[in-house]
RNA sequence: GCCACCUUAGCUCAGUUGGCCAGAGCAGGGGUUUUGUAAACCUCAGGUCGUCAGUUCGAAUCUGACAGGUGGCUCCA
């Protein structure tokens, strides 16, 4: 006799039960995917013959859900090895919103197929089949896997402990191996969809073995399944290529590929955003300096980056001599600083530049505004004594949260990267400076991810990234501690005994890139840029040709009280021209017909169709001023 | 760079199994209209169907190479 706590709920058994059978005989659920006993997760076949607390995991769950993904991955695998049976299965796992399946196959599988597969799937999952669980030892997994010639679970195999047991599933004919837990039937594995295939490499290692990955994605309900695809297509509108085309403010072609052109409004919200950091560099003891683009590759060969960039870097050659274009800037930065003798007493010493950088990316990696081969860093460096490092990272990592809230953003991804095994500098001043960096961000009670052994050879790093309207992550601010080009390009401070010194020297940028940034800020409002970075705040609009020049004036006035305004003065109708600029997401929309030219008013009415009322121009400018001051995301100052 | 896919007018997209001068909507030009808060009406023009080669009596449509792009992978100072 043994006593098991199910969901507080006190049942006694004298038999071994599985837990399916247990919940089947004393509830009336029919959600249940899985359950957790003493904290474990197991599959509802788990037997139970001891006393022990269970609580059970329904569909919906978190765990529920990575449970039916899970299992979706297998049934896959069932579907692929009927249509192609030579096919290799290697991974499966789950991911966010899904799973993928890499398999090795000679017939290279397109997305069209994928439709035709996923039809299989739902056939296999109609037959609500049983999906059996069988624990064995390596040897017999070994045996199994070696009988359906599936080489690359066999390399599985062979990397899991010895006297570890293995567990198996049975689908059918199909067999996967996996830790699980899985549903013990595909009952509930109705709701899901294959979405997408990619290339991918055996251990993610693209010297390896090149395999074909099977994006799907897997849900509870059809109103989840469905909610998701619709999320997906709403993602996809707030797209930074999209909305900078519809907008006009930016556009890409084939002749520069991986590089910009801004159009006005495009590089008006470009300089918006420069002016901004600008300021802060200022109130911040930040020189502000340019450096050469193009320099003699013997600086890059100096400086390291010619022997482990030289595929990024682009070249230039004039009259037989070797030239680079910069892909960072710290190597002239470091020309800078080297000019005169600099005293411990000078440092820190803080050298910003708004430096534009060119890196020949592989043109797979290429990505709109997010990844380009040419785009402008808010970069800097400080250099500085180890004893300063801590309080300036502090200080650094504080900023940055600032002005990222400033613009709008509060899911910040950030991540310490500590030293790998090729590095320099001695282990002291690596345990110093990864020190200073994590207490860095405890102390701002910041929560972050450690990648043991990314920091760079030079010194560790905090990165920081926000995600696009699809959830992915691109990184934009970084600060990076770095021991080792200060020497190598011959900086020096005198220290307080007269002894030449180097200096330690943090390489930071706040937004990264800002053509970065800018695909971010698009996405993150779907083209509706907050009134203090809008390209256009106003647009005056007239309703017939007889306030055509007062409209002018007006537009005259605003504009010399700093507000960025334009004329739509087209022989078209009104209702015509508030779409046409409703769309063009310009903030406000200043209608002007005789009543207004009559008593000199505007009728002001917000992109989102907001009616303000009638107004004077200084009312107007007033509370556009202290919008902009409190860089709001209102349109309105009665808004609370 | 690797895998899959995509490329037709300024933009968004149609173009059936290869078959007469390749279509639509919006945008643009010209007219009419002088308009009151999310699309007035009429009319005109606009395309070497990404590029180059090939198959064919005939190619936007089939094949190949290349370029650019999209989604991933790898990479990312």
């Amino acid at each position: 006799m043994f006593k098991v706590t199910v969901d507080n709920k006190v049942i006694e058994s004298n038999k071994e039960i599985s837990i399916e059978e247990l919940v089947k005989t004393n509830f009336s659920y029919d959600d249940i995917v899985a359950a957790k006993v003493d904290g474990t997760l197991v599959d509802l076949s788990q037997l139970i013959k001891s006393d022990c607390d269970i609580s059970l995991v329904k569909s919906s769950d978190e765990e529920g859900l990575e449970i039916i993904r899970h299992t979706c991955a297998h049934v896959f695998g069932h579907a692929i090895k009927q249509v192609y049976p030579e096919t290799k299965m290697v991974i499966g796992p789950t991911i966010n919103n899904g799973f993928y399946y890499d398999i090795f196959s000679d017939n290279s599988i397109s997305e069209k197929e994928l439709s035709s597969i996923e039809k299989l799937m739902k056939k296999l999952s109609k037959k609500n089949y049983k999906i059996i669980r069988e624990v064995i030892d390596k040897d017999k997994a070994k045996e199994v896997f070696t009988k359906r010639n599936e080489d690359y679970k066999l390399k599985l195999i062979e990397e899991i402990p010895e006297n570890e047991t293995i567990a198996i599933y049975h689908h059918e004919e199909y067999i996967d191996m996996c830790r699980g837990p899985h549903l013990t039937s595909t009952k509930f594995l109705n709701f899901f969809k294959l979405m997408k295939v990619s290339g991918s490499y055996w251990k993610g290692d693209s010297k390896n073995q090149q395999l074909q990955r099977i994006y799907g994605t897997a849900w509870d309900t059809k109103d989840n399944l469905k909610s998701y695809l619709n999320k997906l297509e709403e993602a996809e509108k707030r797209d930074h290529r999209k909305i900078g085309q519809k907008l006009d403010l930016f556009h890409f072609q084939e002749e520069a590929p991986g590089l910009v052109f801004w159009h006005d409004k495009g590089w008006s919200l470009f300089n918006i955003i420069k002016d901004f950091i600008t300021q802060y560099l200022r109130v911040n003891h930040y020189q502000i300096i340019n450096t050469p683009q193009v320099l003699d590759k013997s600086l890059w060969k100096k400086s390291g980056h010619l022997d482990k960039f030289s595929d990024l870097i682009f070249d230039v050659t004039s009259e037989s001599k070797e030239f680079a274009i910069k892909p960072m800037s710290c190597p002239g930065h470091i020309q800078v600083y080297n000019q005169g003798l600099k005293s411990y007493r000078d440092l820190p010493i803080k050298y910003a530049e708004f430096g534009i950088v060119h890196r020949n990316e592989p043109s797979g990696t290429l990505h709109g505004l997010m990844r380009i081969r040419g785009f402008t860093q808010d970069d800097a460096h400080i250099f500085c004594t180890p004893d300063q490092i801590e309080s300036e990272i502090k200080k650094l990592i504080n900023d940055i949260y600032d002005l990222y809230n400033t613009f709008g953003f509060t899911e910040i991804k950030v991540e310490l990267s500590t030293r790998p095994e090729k590095r320099v500098g001695s282990d002291e001043i690596w345990d110093k400076s990864e020190k200073a960096l994590a207490s860095a961000l405890n102390s701002s009670s910041i929560n972050f991810e450690h990648n043991e052994g990314d920091g760079a050879f030079y010194g560790p790093k905090i990165d920081f990234s926000l995600l696009d309207s699809l959830e992915r992550e691109w990184q934009l601010g970084t600060i990076q501690l770095d021991f080792s080009m200060p020497t190598r390009l011959d900086a020096n401070y005198i220290g307080a005994s007269g002894e030449k010194i180097a200096p330690v020297m943090i390489h930071r940028a706040i937004l990264g890139s800002l053509e970065r940034f800018v695909g971010i800020l698009l996405e993150e409002y779907a083209g509706d840029l907050p009134l203090w970075m809008a390209p256009v705040q106003a647009v005056i609009l007239n309703i017939s040709e007889n306030q055509a020049n007062h409209c002018e004036e007006l537009a005259d006035e605003l504009n010399s009280a700093n507000i960025r305004c334009s004329v739509d003065s087209r022989n078209e109708k009104i209702n015509y021209k508030v779409r046409h600029h409703s769309m063009m997401r310009t903030p406000y929309l200043l209608i002007i017909g005789d009543k207004e030219l009559k008593d000199n008013h505007i009728s002001v009415r917000t992109r989102t169709g907001e009616d303000l009322g009638v107004m004077n121009v200084d009312k107007f400018v007033k509370m556009v001023e202290t919008l902009v001051d409190e860089k709001s995301k209102n349109l309105n100052i009665n808004q609370e």
